[in-house]
DNA sequence: ACCTAAACATGATTTTTATCAACTTATATG
DNA sequence: CATATAAGTTGATAAAAATCATGTTTAGGT
């Protein structure tokens, strides 16, 4: 949680970086990025770019969550993808030149640096290990959502469930998860009545535990098991 | 239809090419293309590649169509993607240097080009048009497949049947529709009997005609609006 | 600390979709 | 061209999940 607004980062000792598809940067580069990278502050649920617009740029999520969602045809968010620390997002739509097909949120408060689409690029072009990651990480993300696709329309909702809290599980570290009703609804791809019904089960099979919103993850590895079924 | 089994294709006069990552080759790289690929007839439901195993290499298809599915946890197919002519096939395990995560298919007689992994790569290394033209298509798919997740979350079957007969009827151009039941209930996401009872409502209402396996599109406007709703 | 809007929860009910079983029709291969 | 086998079809039924209505709790802004 960042300490005050606008907190300024240093690429050369960001521990975020170091789990980014920066990570094998030399030290000019890292200084290279220093320069061109500007960190902002993002309060809770505050957009970084929305489906339909053009990219300016990417960001580079130093501290705090971000979703990604794209709206079905009443306007429904469906979550594609949750991002933390470490990750870069919104460099799809920069190799296409046409706009965004998806919107992305903070979930929380973040501090996020942004790289404008030039740098960027300029960056990708000089840099082949960083095109390859790239390439790589593009690769990863394919083969991740094909993964997706395949749970959503063979595993039922309870499947989905254990399977998701799993993920989140991951993602939030030490937390607990920290998320609505409705955007973990979202995210399963269901109604958010039927998540907190199945949530209910959950807590009675004692697998999870609930603090008002937040949930805590109890029996992982049950979990594991409800989701391979 | 291929004439007979291992039809040899020149890249210089291939039309597939032409709609292909490699249409910006310039007369020098599509020399070099043809002395590195070798040419295979594939008959229906020839596997390409089977989830699991390693990458040898990539599939330029000239003539014919490609299922590329993965498996879920009860062995059930799950069409991700339908491939056609100039496309290519097997690309994205390339730059991971992982396993297949999807398997690939025949649909139908067809002939296909392969290029060995570092032929590919190499092309790929000198060639930065093609790179880009890898890094669009890579995130343009990414795109496709955060519609597809949405869809399948938020649409009904009978909404996801006519978007995927208006998609097939592109695919198979002039031809009529030809899949087996099974395969396009496991591309739409549902069970067997269910796609065709939906298919069965469809031909009451003058929306498809079928020929026996074969389905003829018959109101693709239609179809639009049902698949929008 | 209060208050209001948003988020959460639960019950009743309907709709959608899956499953199982049995039967028919097509298609590919000897 | 026969015929076995795979694909397609139908009906009955069950299960899963959505929807609607309504009440409760919680969190964020002043």
């Amino acid at each position: 949680m960042p300490e005050k607004n606008h907190k300024h980062i240093t690429c050369q000792n960001c521990v975020s970086r170091e789990k980014s598809l920066f990570d094998t940067f030399c030290t000019t580069d890292v200084g290279r990025l220093n320069k061109i990278k500007s960190c902002s502050y993002f309060k809770k649920n505050q957009p970084l770019f929305i489906e339909g617009s053009l990219p300016r740029g990417v960001y580079c999520l130093n501290q705090g969550k971000v979703k990604i969602f794209a709206r079905g045809e009443e306007g429904k968010e469906q979550i594609i993808h949750l991002a933390s620390s470490g990750e870069i997002v919104g460099f799809r739509a920069m190799f296409s030149g046409e706009t965004y097909k998806v919107s992305a949120t903070t979930l929380e408060e973040s501090n996020i640096c942004f790289i404008s689409k030039n740098d960027f690029l300029d960056l990708v072009d000089t840099n082949p290990t960083l095109r390859k990651g790239i390439m790589q990480e593009l690769s990863r993300e394919l083969a991740e959502r094909a993964t997706f696709i395949t749970n959503l329309a063979q595993k039922s909702v309870r499947e989905r469930l254990a399977s998701a809290l799993v993920l989140l599980d991951d993602i939030y570290e030490n937390e607990m998860v920290n998320l609505t009703r409705e955007d973990l609804a979202n995210f399963i791809g269901t109604a958010t009545e039927t998540l907190i019904r199945l949530l209910k089960d959950f807590k009675e099979e004692n697998l999870v535990k609930t603090h008002a919103r937040q949930i805590e993850i109890l029996d992982r590895e049950r979990l594991l098991y409800i989701a391979g079924a």
